[in-house]
DNA sequence: CGCTGTTATGACAGCGTTGTCAATCTACCG
DNA sequence: CGGTAGATTGACAACGCTGTCATAACAGCG
């Protein structure tokens, strides 16, 4: 089956395979009448771009590299996130008419330098998604600086100058869930804070700070605890929380895992959710939708960020500007099942 | 930043940009002092083919086109099962020097014939994998099978001759469980049994009835409820087969979202997993892990069947050779905590 | 030593685009 | 009416690789 060419396409509008080109590439300075037939050609001929030839000679790829850390090497991934993230890749490339190259990896992993250099060298997408925790590392973004690639960063703990980055705002939208659970009527809110690593956990943790505040309730270090991301985590701290005389009302986890341990430990003592015990967390994970009560918790605009991102590239492989951009898009409080007036009584 | 082409090695190494190649693509008839030299000189200059070029000229694209439903258009993506099935083709294809292209799409949609032509035509994919349910759909086969594209089927339903298509063991497997439970001495075992568009889930029944006849059991309609295959059906379910006088000891659910919901009526009835109700579900999502308790399924090796069927299409790819085969990689008992020995007294 | 068959190498023409630059055409000005 | 700027078009050389075919080198054999 052969498939058209430029060349076939000019052959019988009657022009040169430059001008197909230009009318297939919107270039200016094309008459409308020579537009029009060579359009009529390209739908007789269901005339398609050659991909590898037109890469070939612009010298571009049109290919975005989204690169994440590696799910399948960690005991228990938040696969939702990265389908999130690939659906606003792929929405912002299609649109495009770029390709998007998923690229899970391990960065425990000592070839960790060879796998990224193999994506930049072999592939050579115009531009690359690096998404948290990797957007922090030093070590993986000078790599791929070197290569010269162009880059977006995503939620970057620090706005490190030489980037563009893609960010939400978990200081303010922690404050407000704060002040959502304050509106409830909760006065003794607990905080279960994550893994030091995990820089947005640590905007979280300021943020429920932040809001306290704003509620003219006073921060104590006797309602915080430390998880380490994780359900198991969540669940210990929500023991500790719980078996104490006067527990909290409410409990905010630093995420939907640690937030969703709570319940279980909540659920171990009989208590009721969320007349006994409110529960939030945050990342609107698949899972908090699937627990019982459905978890009440903080959406992380995932895949706007990559889509933006994604376009962010795009624009940059197209213009060749390497201007910097920091954006943020807000999250949004998703109030569910899990959070609700305390009993008059505690 | 200057990257280095044949010609720059072939300079260096003092042969054609021919014998380079040859060296490069591992072709036969090369000298060994040859070999070295070029060997030498495309580790001196870090030389990397450019995939356009090569594309262009070899007329193939290395790339492999990994097609399923969209988890977004859904209300609950089994994201999970995305990422596996990702992740298996991830891995043959970097083996492979191949790059994977991903591409969710949603059947009920009207532009599904454009959406996948565009996928075919621009850019081109030397093979593509179909995912379930997709896979059992004609349409969108014979939508493949026109353009010429070469295409394997995961797990159909029915072996349609055209095509290659690499599956589970869904019936061996459900009868293993059905053993399992018999096993565990249950000789009271119902079955949710799901949406009759998914093929698979039919497997799974006739599993299941085969597994009674091997413990020597008898089946009888009434131990078997129709799903959706949602979790809400599955929680409709399980209550009714609950409420009996004489439930079911045991319940094994064609698929894990619906044994999730087992699991909720039994909370909701103040039951005991696995005491008072033993459950099984098939899949193995990521859900089942983080249900508690944990619940025991089925896991399918969709990471190796995805594997699996990109060799399958890379070799196509490269010896054009267009042989059918039907591989069947089979799953295997994941043993957890919501399945034991029946009550005595029940 | 000449002949043959095999192995090793290279010259060169594509592959289907885009970019550059020159050529042509048109409109408009003085 | 010549001249000029701008719009429109085309010729042609890349882009970096693979495939084909010719050629060179070399061994084995009668």
């Amino acid at each position: 089956m052969h498939r058209a060419t430029l060349e076939d396409v000019a052959a019988l509008a009657g022009v040169s395979i430059k001008t197909v080109s230009r009318v297939v590439n919107k270039e200016p300075n094309v008459s409308p009448t020579t537009q029009e037939k060579v359009a009529a050609a390209i739908e007789a001929l269901n005339y398609k771009p050659n991909l590898s030839a037109r890469n070939l000679a612009s010298q571009r790829s049109h290919l975005i590299g989204l690169v994440y850390d590696d799910p399948s090497a960690y005991e228990l991934p938040s696969a939702g996130y990265i389908i999130n993230m690939q659906e606003g890749a792929l929405k912002a490339c299609k649109q495009e008419n770029y390709d998007l190259l998923i690229h899970p990896c391990n960065p425990r992993d000592k070839r960790l330098n060879k796998d990224l250099q193999a994506l930049v060298e072999q592939a050579r997408p115009d531009g690359i998604i690096l998404a948290a925790p990797l957007s922090n590392m030093p070590k993986v973004v000078n790599l791929i600086e070197q290569t010269g690639t162009e880059l977006v960063r995503l939620s970057p703990g620090s706005s490190n100058g030489g980037f563009s980055s893609i960010a939400t705002n978990d200081e303010e939208i922690s404050a407000e869930m704060t002040a959502y659970l304050h509106f409830l009527g909760h006065r003794k809110i607990g905080f279960i804070t994550g893994h030091p690593s995990h820089k947005a956990v640590a905007k979280r943790f300021s943020g429920y700070k932040q809001g306290l505040k704003n509620c003219g309730l006073k921060f104590s270090e006797a309602l915080v605890l430390t998880g380490d991301n994780s359900i198991g985590s969540g669940e210990i701290c929500g023991e500790k929380f719980l078996a104490r005389n006067a527990p909290p009302t409410a409990i905010f986890a630093a995420n939907d895992d640690m937030a969703v341990g709570v319940m279980r430990s909540a659920e171990k003592l009989g208590l009721k959710i969320p007349d006994d015990i409110s529960i939030a967390g945050f990342d609107d994970i698949a899972l908090a939708r699937q627990v019982y009560p459905a978890l009440t918790t903080v959406s992380q605009p995932l895949a706007k960020m990559t889509e933006s991102a994604c376009r962010l590239l795009i624009q940059a492989a197209k213009n060749a500007d390497r201007s910097v951009v920091q954006e943020v898009i807000p999250g949004r409080l998703e109030i569910r099942e899990t959070t609700g007036t305390p009993r008059k009584d505690r």
